[in-house]
DNA sequence: ACCATGTTTCGACAGATATCGTAGCGAAAA
DNA sequence: TTTTCGCTACGATATCTGTCGAAACATGGT
């Protein structure tokens, strides 16, 4: 990929927004993205093929219906990066304070909450910081039991499994890669906390208040600046 | 700024070849810009205006002459960091060896020969490595006294004295900063490197090999390289 | 087979953009 | 002052882009 191509990409209103909607990491009908965009379907549709064209972006058909995914989790990473070096404004999302607190970074969480989590793991000695990634030390930490995460069958992805990821809000690095995606899946199939409709911010649930509290030991303080 | 303005900016083929241009840090006027990106003064300065109305770049008037430069630093590391990320080509810089080996990041050296001075720092325990940044452990080595570099007073400055900034060719950090910029100057006013007239790649001089291996041990393999 | 639903394609149009020739401007040099 | 040089502003033009209405297209349900 060329960088006038990546340009070309976000370089349209209406392309940001779609792109910002996706990296919220659910995969999105053409009509949402339109929705999310302020503009027509058939609107959207053209811009969906040209960001297809440049490869950001992909469709996966199940039946009749069709949704939209980032390519991968590089180019989430990649805007959230560019969006935290130049101190961008990301201008259709209504930069809410939900969506600084809590919000999905592709497959994620960043925000404060992610950040939170991710402080609280190094401080606990779960993990262990190295330049570009985390590692895990006690592996046989009872978060990762709560949290039903295989630490083995992650090892042996491809992917890396766990970078650290900076964001634009926090401008501190936070958990990503693979370890990052299943603490986020297992939060939310737990129902510890809940994707809003509208936006890639979260909420956190009772239940999930109550986790992180007791387990990963964040202050009310900040679980009660939701 | 926002996401769309940088999209912008990088998103035409002319104006992304102006902007790597500048990522070579010198100041250039309109005609040598227009020259590099294949196209008409004219047009240059129509992008040129355009850049400038984004906020990406400035002009300097130096008399009858007219100098434009980036804005900030932060907006090559931007880019060079985009790159990375994406693993992004260069369509318009023949990406030579040249410039793989040895070029300007803005203001600090990038590609093998930054990456090597920055690790043999690092390995005579000169400098130290932090989560984002390097830190000066021994501020009294010979090194900085021979590249006239007077720690204090970059100390002083407000910009950060030595961030990590990966590039594109190695992916791996390199001294940026006050501290890669003063190393940077040094090199190139003691004539030990020498800036290339048609972009930002550079030579090391007779003079720069004897250095490099006497005062850094950096191999003859990785000097001969060049 | 037909319909309902969501998506893309086509066609048209307005508006933006890229480009360059020509002319004008401003600063130094003659 | 006049000339020279580089750059920008203006204007014309061709092209590209974004937009949406209408229609065509799939796919799964009725």
């Amino acid at each position: 990929m060329y960088l006038e191509d990546f340009g070309k990409a976000v370089g349209h209103k209406s392309r940001a927004a779609i792109l910002l909607a996706l990296i919220g990491g659910k995969a999105l009908p053409a009509s949402e993205l339109a929705y999310r965009a302020k503009i027509s379907n058939q609107t959207a549709s053209s811009h969906l093929a040209i960001l297809e064209d440049l490869n950001m972006i992909f469709v996966r058909q199940c039946g009749r219906h069709r949704y939209y995914e980032l390519v991968d989790h590089d180019i989430a990473d990649a805007i959230e990066a560019l969006a935290s070096k130049l101190k961008l404004g990301l201008r259709d999302e209504k930069v809410s304070d939900h969506l600084r607190y809590a919000r999905f970074c592709y497959d994620h969480l960043a925000g404060v909450l992610g950040v939170s989590i991710t402080i609280r793991l190094l401080e606990k000695g779960v993990l262990g910081a190295d330049t570009d990634t985390f590692k895990v030390v006690d592996s046989q930490h009872s978060v990762f039991e709560k949290l039903e995460i295989d630490l083995e069958c992650l090892g042996r992805k491809r992917r890396l499994l766990a970078p650290k990821c900076i964001d634009w809000s926090e401008r501190v690095p936070h958990v990503a890669g693979s370890l990052g995606a299943a603490i986020a899946v297992s939060l939310e199939k737990q129902k510890m906390i809940e994707r809003s409709k509208e936006d890639r911010s979260v909420k956190i649930t009772r239940k999930g208040y109550i986790f992180l509290e007791r387990e990963l030991n964040i202050s009310r303080e900040i679980l009660n600046n939701q």
